[in-house]
DNA sequence: CCTTGACCTTCCAGTGGCTGGAATCCTTAT
DNA sequence: ATAAGGATTCCAGCCACTGGAAGGTCAAGG
């Protein structure tokens, strides 16, 4: 199968699909003439990737969680593990993020937004 | 004053404050001895930089925060509506981060976490 | 057989925002 | 005179791709 039909099944770009191989996540075999080779389970190694990426999990994670999913001896103490590190991960950014934005709207709300220059964004980033 | 001595007063490691300059954000005099040398304005701004980065602002909008904040002739609106926009994209990281830790937490209480094998997690990465 | 166009290949460079490290220079104290 | 502690520049690397250039391959149509 050739890397563009790889890329429809994955939802994977072709693009990335090529990086994957680089840093050896999922090296397909080769044709005669060069050509990328993927097999089905190629192709759900990819769709794997796919979905751990979209939760979040950082490329090392990743070939960890594809390791597992490939050893069928895993204890899932093992996942279990990976995973609740990487949402701890999350929710220390989820509560960055929510500082962040609560000062924002404070910050924001108290703003005019007219044609004036007094600005209680600008002071606060000024230091007050 | 020193590199060192800007990097105390502003909160920013020095290393940052020469990636400033390099970026035009803040570009101090220079000593005989070519010495940067920097003003008490330019440590103003520093510590400026520093809180809007704290506030997840980017170098480009920090950049422009900055133009505002030496223009006494500056509008709120520009600025309410500079910051009504990092608003608006925190919050759609925050919606992003949630979706993933709530799909994450529902796994990972499903989860035996022993020394079996079959694993939700595992399963749901598989595409059930 | 030739061309066209779609696909494939590799390689190089750039993104953002720093950060680390090497080699060298300047200042101050002993 | 020397040693420590600053300062300087420059180069490389981080993460996870992404874009683009230059060229090779293949199937279909004339």
């Amino acid at each position: 199968m050739n890397i563009s039909k790889a890329a429809e099944l994955s939802g994977l770009p072709a693009k990335t699909i090529r990086y994957y191989e680089e840093i050896d996540l999922v090296v397909p075999d080769r044709r005669a003439n060069g050509y990328r080779d993927y097999s089905k389970a190629d192709i759900h190694r990819l769709a794997f990737l796919h979905r751990a990426r979209n939760l979040g999990f950082d490329i090392e994670s990743c070939r960890k969680l594809l390791a597992l999913y490939s050893d069928t001896t895993r204890e899932s103490a093992t996942v279990k593990a990976l995973a609740s590190t990487h949402l701890a991960e999350i929710e220390t950014k989820m509560v960055e993020l929510r500082e962040m934005a609560d000062t924002l709207r404070h910050l924001i709300d108290r703003c005019h937004g007219d044609d004036r220059p007094d600005c209680p964004i600008i002071e606060r980033l000024a230091g007050r």
